[in-house]
DNA sequence: CTGTTAGCGCCTTCAT
DNA sequence: ATGAAGGCGCTAACAG
């Protein structure tokens, strides 16, 4: 294992040099106060040697690794990779690396996360958290570095965070009313506790609040953001014995359980959107890509990405004096075939 | 910067159990030769001061990071995601860590790729390399850890491998000529060089001992393995100039080009696969997600990625003594609709 | 069984 | 402008 070409260290490279560590550390550090002749030498033999400073050694000295964390569900749902990319721009634009964690949906890892930043010594943290707000709030107070939320809307907790203005669930159900359904279905995940502003939530109220029927057979729960759960939801809403009152339309808790719940319900004969109109939430890629191409309200993940990453380097500088910064974006319909037969 | 809660050190546990802080790392690390007494006791310690040991630290003296880095073209391609997706589950069952490297398809940057991997010192690096094979050679020369690569099959290269018996080609275009297809294009991304095995290499192969027309203007190559390739294929072919001479059938790189470019031909009103056929590479869970569905040659991606990582583990366990091991798969044809009208 | 010591590779005063 | 020395947090001999 050792006969690994094995990486060069500063020590040989000021003994090739004939200069004091010092004088290298301070050439590769871009340090004022080295002579443009030594400089110039050294630095030839820096890339002879093909000298790289271990960045964990230096890490180690500064207690700084210019690296930041995203902890995410799944990289299998084209959201996070959306989203991650639109971070790592600006990540790497500002010379930081971004790191993915993935902590595969279980709330309870979503500590673990937090633990394990903690350990990999990252700069920062950047979250999209599931847990309740209790849990959550312990998990922020855990870590021991900053920590931006993505997509969290209580208000007290000691991070800065990127939100919605109001819930995706606002503008779904609104349009959903608006074209005249009367027997709207949820389909999601299954939370440990529904936040009062949840897509969940909203949508009971705004069933309420339009004197729709609120039927607990019209709600679908699954344990994860997958293609998986919607096809089940589209077997389970077909199994309902009662067959007139089968949903006309359904909320669905992201894109990925929509597009596997059109799937589900074409495969089964269902027309889409004349007999249920779907809408989703994210707005990922694929939206445009499938057939009918699927409505859903954007959460707006390449600006989260980027907006998060900037807080959060901010903060990085900054410390904990200064306020806790919150940034809200205005959330978007964007009605497609899934919803409305003509556009 | 600072007043974020600070990592409590080795040392201070130490301080706080009375105990020399050689006997808190034969705890954290299950050294043997600890009493249990003791053990309970510094435990116990350890939980309330919530200490874990700075991983950067340890590795600094171990050599040894329990990291493993996957170098990757984009993120925003789901081949990758399913890739890693597998490799991380191998990663983490071993006790490692996998971490994604982003080179957004500029070939030159996987040499950058390589030197950031160094500088992280991960344990080892998996790549899927675009670089042409010197380049390719020089790449892996430079790493300081082992290298496993996926899907590349010069014999001659210092690395572990996994690769598919035969180009994906081969099979899409059997299957083409098969059903009769007179004017088979090709669409992909552009390289430096194409290797002799590579896709369009084997397609042109493919043509001669065929008898088919080799036309140029059936060759369309795009930047990135994208949509937006795809999407631009379409024009073009549609720009022809000759009508008679559209191809009728279209070999593509990979399943995003491929799905981007029935999207575009769906637009021109082109039909798929009656006036042209589609078959694209990779397999990814997207083809039997849109309309038509895709035809694709699997290149096996989550047992690409299993099997990487059980390679670089076991190199990077044995080090570079016994010989480079080479692990071949066989293509998997799926024929779907975008080729065959009823299946 | 436990403590002492000596670095891993780097940065950073403090001298020179 | 450069060198020498100390230490970041941890592990790994070597003593006791």
């Amino acid at each position: 294992m050792d006969q690994f070409k094995s990486k060069v260290t500063i020590d040989q490279v000021a003994k090739a040099a004939g200069v004091a560590k010092s004088t290298v550390s301070r050439i590769i550090n871009n340090a004022p106060g080295v002579k443009p002749a030594t400089k110039m030498r050294v630095s030839k033999i820096i890339e002879e040697m093909g000298f790289t400073p271990n960045l964990m050694a230096r890490s180690l000295k500064t207690n700084l690794r210019k690296q930041i964390a995203l902890a995410i569900n799944d990289i299998r749902n084209p959201y996070y990779p959306e989203l991650a990319w639109a971070a790592e721009q600006v990540a790497k634009q500002h010379g930081y690396r971004l790191v993915l964690i993935n902590h595969y949906g279980n709330p309870s890892d979503e500590l673990a996360v937090v633990r394990e930043a903690n350990d990999m010594h990252v700069d920062g943290i950047i979250m999209l958290p599931l847990s309740k707000p209790k849990t959550l709030m312990a998990e922020v107070k855990k870590a021991s570095v900053p920590v931006c939320l993505i997509g969290v809307y209580e208000e007290d907790i000691p991070a800065d965070s990127v939100a919605l203005t109001r819930s995706e669930g606002v503008l779904a159900m609104e349009h959903l009313i608006r074209i005249g359904r009367q027997r709207i279905a949820y389909v999601g995940r299954h939370y440990q506790q529904f936040r009062p502003r949840s897509r969940f939530s909203v949508y009971q109220k705004a069933l309420e609040s339009s004197f729709l029927k609120r039927d607990p057979a019209h709600v679908f729960l699954g344990p994860t953001a997958s293609i998986q759960t919607g096809l089940e939801a589209a077997h389970y809403f077909y199994s309902l014995k009662d067959k007139d009152n089968l949903p006309d339309a359904v909320f669905t808790d992201n894109d990925m359980t929509a597009i596997g719940l059109i799937q589900g319900l074409l495969n089964l004969g269902v027309r889409v959107p004349e007999d249920i109109a779907v809408v989703g939430v994210d707005d990922i890629n694929w939206c445009t890509l499938i057939t009918p191409k699927l409505t859903s309200v954007s959460s707006l993940s390449t600006e989260m990405g980027r907006i998060a990453v900037e807080l959060l380097l901010k903060r990085i500088e900054t410390g904990p004096e200064t306020e806790f910064r919150r940034v809200e974006l205005e959330p978007r319909l964007i009605v497609r075939e899934s919803s409305v037969k003509q556009l």
